[in-house]
DNA sequence: CAACAACAATTTTTT
DNA sequence: ATTGTTGTTG
């Protein structure tokens, strides 16, 4: 021991479990992990543990999480147990690793330095190109299944040659066909994707020796978290870079797997353990998070599983509320009764806005309570959904941004080459494209020399392109060699104001409509930007082209926002807790989602229930999960589209006596669930159609009945039979009652 | 070539 | 409900 002060330290206030965790650093170590196990802690005091007692360089310790977020939230708490010295160790995502490695080697693989990441929509629209050229109908094979599938070759480390070797059907044959030609894209594109940044890395690794050894030697330790959600790709990297040495450190918890469709493998735990003689097992099941009614409910929805580890999960805390389940009538009921229940808990049980979360299992379904939100004046923030980077937007910017930094990324050129119009159409790109193909020139390449003078390319095709749309191009041309050239001698942010600039963009977005958002997610992106301003020219723009591949709206949410509620996929809670927590959307087809179902895959229905199971461990006091009885889908309750057929089987498996049922009770028990006078009119412009027929009412609408009075209407649908609408009318002091239009002559009071 | 209308497809989950 | 795609018109 070099330190002993440090080490007790450091291992104050941990458990038996946690303490052996710590201080085993030598060889390879699997910590199994249940949620709220203090997991984190463990991985940072064991990074301290190395440097502070065993006297290892930070330099040499490399820690891997799965996001963005999870990295930055490790690196705090590592600066404040190891201060100034914390900086020296790499601590990041896999990607990031990847991204790096190939940035400084990739070369040695005939990359190209200045490559660009391609996101999930450049994969799909290179893929549907692709199926064009080969005259295959997009219709008929989904560019998504197709993309999905190079991405599982990609992640079983098939290049395509190997690729085809498998090929079982036609589907696998088209895919082998377009996975040729995708990667010939990519490398025309001088692009990478998401798979590539790590499937690469392994190729140099194996193929270069030298650089292989340049990382083992500077890596002496090696940590991972979240392994059962790696892929075999990763698991490779992290082997080959631990080498010989193996000081190789994995945290995982096979319960809350929930990525397998993302190609992530829940077998490497397993491997993890074989391949490795003398691997040393630690299990964390003690549960600092959560109350007793919390932890054994979630272990009683776990249970069922085949496939799970046999970690037992148990805590001390104590038992805590039951958790609240409740049944609405449709997903705006739902929304008002999770929205009245908030303001309960922030008046009455002090909690601040920023406790609460809503999670769900879609995407979509942040909808309903995003209206409750605005209309009860509850402030919240959504985490993902339309997320920002994809905005168009961002992405246009973006894309010139990219044009700048790597002229031959065609893709992001043919999106901007028009954008704000300026009158080179598709007609004129077509051809240009056509002609760059048919000689394998970038597009850049090809414009250039369409409009040079004495150009000896120019488009001897029949349909030349006129001379108005020629006058276009050269003005657009000689725009960008401004901006080059702005680039190559000012820093990224003045780049970016003077692109905006150049082409007008603020008038362009002006005249469309929300242009107010769109105009304030452009300053948020620039407000990114600003943070490589000080960087040298050239290297500001590429390290923020890199940060904005490979980062996500989760890496923006932390404390410092305002207190809001967050609304937060159940994907994207993991790893994340908060003081009470509302499942939405308990329902068959919804959790487990109907994909699953439909798919009569045992395995699917269990990945759904590990994340049931990682929702309901976010909560530490109070879990709430509400159901539906109707909802809609694409916009209407038309018979027959609602997806809903009852309450979750996950709920079913809790014993009754954790859960406490409220049927609509929140409204019944009088709270007064009525609107502020001015936010009346934010539903009154919405569409009254509902199933082709024109609805009489409108949620939110005021309206009398001669014997309930005053109410506000919650919902309102059509009849099966599709002649009447069903009423949901709010009634003050009277609950909440559901009347037929026709009879009930309730009259709209405003 | 752009602006507008009509239409279809969309919803699992994301580094 | 909302978004993107396709076709028609000015």
């Amino acid at each position: 021991m070099l330190n002993s002060k440090a080490n007790e330290n450091l291992l104050e206030g941990l458990n038996e479990e946690q303490r052996i965790a710590v201080q085993s650093v030598q060889g390879p170590l699997l910590i199994m992990a249940g949620p709220g196990s203090g997991k984190t802690r463990v991985i940072t005091h064991r990074i301290a543990y190395l440097v502070q007692v065993m006297g290892v360089s930070p330099a040499s310790i490399m820690a891997v999480t799965f996001t963005n977020k999870a990295a930055k939230e490790m690196q705090e708490r590592v600066n404040q147990l190891l201060g100034s010295q914390a900086s020296n160790i790499t601590l990041g995502t896999f990607h990031n690793f990847g991204a790096r490695v190939l940035r400084q080697y990739g070369d040695i693989l005939g990359i190209d330095k200045q490559f660009v990441i391609y996101d999930d929509d450049e994969q799909k629209s290179i893929v549907k190109q692709s199926l064009e050229e080969f005259s295959l109908d997009p219709k008929q094979y989904s560019p998504s299944a197709i993309n999905n599938a190079i991405s599982a070759a990609k992640n079983k480390m098939l290049r395509p040659n190997e690729h085809a070797a498998h090929a079982k059907s036609y589907f696998d044959e088209i895919v082998n066909r377009v996975y040729v030609r995708y990667e010939k894209a990519l490398l025309d594109n001088h692009a990478l994707d998401f798979d590539d940044l790590l499937l690469k890395t392994v190729l140099l690794f194996q193929s270069d020796q030298n650089v292989l050894e340049k990382y083992q030697n500077r890596y002496k330790f090696l940590m991972v978290d979240e392994w059962q959600d790696t892929n075999k790709v990763q698991y490779l990297m992290t082997r080959m870079v631990a080498g010989d040495s193996n000081n190789l450190c994995v945290v995982g918890d096979p319960n809350q797997s929930i990525y397998s469709w993302r190609h992530a493998d829940i077998t490497n735990i397993l491997d993890f353990e074989n391949d490795n003689e003398k691997v040393k097992t630690v299990n964390l099941g003690r549960n600092y998070r959560s109350t007793g009614s919390i932890v054994s409910a979630a272990q009683s929805v776990i249970a069922p599983n085949a496939n799970k580890s046999d970690l037992q999960l148990w805590t001390d805390n104590p038992q805590g509320n039951q958790i609240g389940v409740s049944y609405n009538y449709n997903e705006q009921e739902e929304a008002l009764s999770v929205a009245a229940e908030i303001e309960t808990l922030v008046n009455q049980e002090n909690l601040r806005y920023g406790d609460i979360a809503i999670m769900y299992r879609t995407n979509a379904q942040s909808r309903a309570p995003e209206e409750a939100f605005v209309r009860s004046g509850i402030p919240y923030r959504i985490i993902g959904g339309l997320r920002f980077w994809e905005r168009k937007e961002v992405k246009d910017l973006l894309s010139y941004l990219r044009v700048i930094h790597n002229p031959f990324d065609s893709l992001s050129l043919s999106r901007i080459i028009n954008v704000p119009a300026r009158g080179i159409g598709q007609k004129t790109l077509s051809l240009l494209n056509g002609w760059a193909q048919l000689n394998d020139l970038s597009l850049y390449k090809t414009v250039t020399d369409t409009i040079g003078e004495h150009s000896q390319h120019q488009i001897s095709n029949p349909n030349e392109i006129n001379t108005r749309s020629k006058k276009q191009l050269e003005l657009f041309m000689s725009m960008l060699g401004r901006l080059t050239t702005i680039a190559s001698e000012s820093d990224v942010l003045q780049l970016f104001d003077q692109l905006i600039e150049s082409i007008q963009y603020k008038k362009y977005i002006e005249e469309q409509d929300r242009s107010d958002d769109r105009w304030d997610n452009i300053l948020e992106l620039r407000s990114a930007i600003s943070d490589y301003q000080d960087f040298a020219p050239e290297v500001g723009l590429s390290a923020f082209l890199e940060s904005a591949a490979l980062s996500t709206d989760l890496d923006q949410m932390d404390d410092s926002g305002p207190d809001a509620v967050t609304l937060i996929t159940l994907h994207q809670a993991k790893g994340l807790e908060f003081p009470a927590v509302f499942m939405i959307g308990m329902e068959e087809g919804l959790l487990p989602h109907r994909r699953s179902i439909d798919s009569g895959d045992a395995a699917e229905i269990e990945e759904e229930r590990r994340l049931c199971y990682v929702g309901m461990t976010r909560a530490q006091e109070r879990l709430y999960m509400t159901i539906a009885t109707n909802r809609s889908m694409y916009g209407n309750y038309n018979p027959g589209m609602s997806q809903t057929v009852g309450p979750s089987r996950f709920l079913k498996d809790i014993p009754s006596d954790l859960i406490s049922i409220e049927g609509k009770s929140s409204l019944k028990k009088g709270i007064d669930i009525s609107l502020p006078e001015s936010s009346n009119n934010i539903l009154t412009n919405q569409s009254r159609k509902r199933g082709g027929k024109t609805s009489p009412y409108n949620t939110g609408d005021h309206v009398k009945h001669k014997i309930f009075g005053a109410g506000v209407v919650v919902g309102c649908l059509i009849t099966p039979l599709g002649n009447d609408f069903e009423v949901t009318v709010a009634f003050k002091g009277q609950g909440v009652k559901r009347l037929l239009a026709s009879i009930s002559n309730l009259e709209i009071s405003d």
